[in-house]
DNA sequence: ATAACATTCAAACGTTCGTTTGAATCAGGA
DNA sequence: TCCTGATTCAAACGAACGTTTGAATGTTAT
């Protein structure tokens, strides 16, 4: 008898790597058991290493399954507008929605799956598990070279240094916003709308990011004298 | 014998919670052990439960030592510039500096103690575990409800939802800022200043949020038509 | 049909976890 | 000194953890 047709249609490892975006982003890595996570996927609770080998691998799979396309994306994204341009630098403006929109056209996943694997990757920025951050930044790392430098292009007069700071405020604000749904609330006293409306927080963000990377520059002078 | 003279010279409750802002900070809540932590104290296994009563108890009091003192003398700061200035309202700038500039001055703890806390607290706000960001949501809360007010008072011209999403941007900012420290290292691709100055760091931060903060109106008629 | 391989399954492994226990040791006042 | 309450201590508790095992079952090609 052939159980697998009242199961879910996808593959095993298809609803484990589903069930584990839900529960990492719900409870966390650690607080995530191998028993909970496979029953939630209808899997054994030896599928997780069969299919994965550990639950190290089966975490760093969660993340390269949506990361490493939705990076490739942004990357030619930037590529196309690029040669639209006939080579010329973009706009700042520009350079901000290919990244912010990428992530925020996640959100809007039916299934809420691209939802659940924002909300976690925008918490796992700051994991305390430094292997975990470290594969984190490996992943970003090609992404966050071309971006760095469509920034430097567009921005040739500010200071190198100004600039990644400025660039990291830019990606702390976009990774905090998408992990946290629930602290506007704490702001507002009480809930906005119910679902996130991906369009307009894009225009939200958008200008709020354009304006801090183009802030005037501070007086550094007063600093390093008063020091 | 008194075996007390040779271990430091705190009592056994602060050197838990030091031990405990460490470790939490480098491993997390669930991959510190309360054997790992009483070993960091010098203190029995046991001492932990007799103390604080359980492990969550003892995570809450972390929070509540340093996070209270915290807000209290930001209330305090905005009520005294108030108070100088004759009641009108205070520059944005000013209100900016008053919040960032608490967190960013216990970073310069000699003891590294209140370093530690603030990159703790700074990925606490997006901890996965539901109970935990309610609390620091409430030991936050009459803090927010001042400083909300106070961006009010100062930007009377600003829609209120708007304004809630740019408070919720610029904590964002900070609080990602102060718990990420290394990610700004991917970014540059080399490791900036060792240490951090936190005088620049906060020359930099203001000069980006209050750009945020100040940001024209993005065109919100354009997105709800598209809609 | 049969061999070879892939996947699933129930059960158990050894380890580590937070917490509890009850006795031992400390401190200070009567 | 003795009593009382506070604190420390070694030891153990049951539960939950990630992983492994070897047999059972499913699938595919010859």
């Amino acid at each position: 008898m052939n159980l697998r047709a009242i199961k879910p249609p996808h593959e095993t490892r298809t609803r484990i790597l589903d069930a584990a975006e839900e529960l990492f982003m719900q409870h966390g890595f650690e607080s995530t058991s191998m028993r909970l996570l496979t029953a939630k996927a209808d899997a054994n609770l030896a599928a997780v290493n069969y299919h994965f080998g550990s639950k190290d691998a089966l975490i760093e799979a969660v993340f390269r399954r949506r990361l490493d396309p939705m990076n490739a994306g942004r990357i030619a994204e930037l590529d196309r507008q690029e040669k639209d341009a006939g080579g010329r630098a973009l706009a700042p403006e520009a350079i901000i929605r290919a990244f912010v929109g990428a992530s925020l056209r996640m959100i809007e996943d039916s299934k809420n799956g691209g939802r659940n694997f924002i909300r976690l990757l925008g918490r796992t920025y700051t994991d305390p598990q430094k292997h975990i951050r470290s594969l984190i930044g490996q992943l970003y790392a090609p992404a966050m070279e071309r971006f760095k430098s469509a920034f430097e292009r567009a921005l040739p007069q500010m200071p190198r240094d100004e600039l990644v700071w400025r660039i990291h405020f830019m990606f702390g604000t976009l990774a905090y916003t998408l992990a946290a749904t629930d602290t506007v609330q704490l702001i507002a006293g009480c809930k906005p709308e119910d679902r996130y409306d991906a369009r307009l927080l894009e225009a939200r963000l958008t200008a709020f990011l354009q304006a801090g990377l183009l802030a005037p520059l501070h007086d550094a002078g007063d600093v390093k004298k008063a020091a």
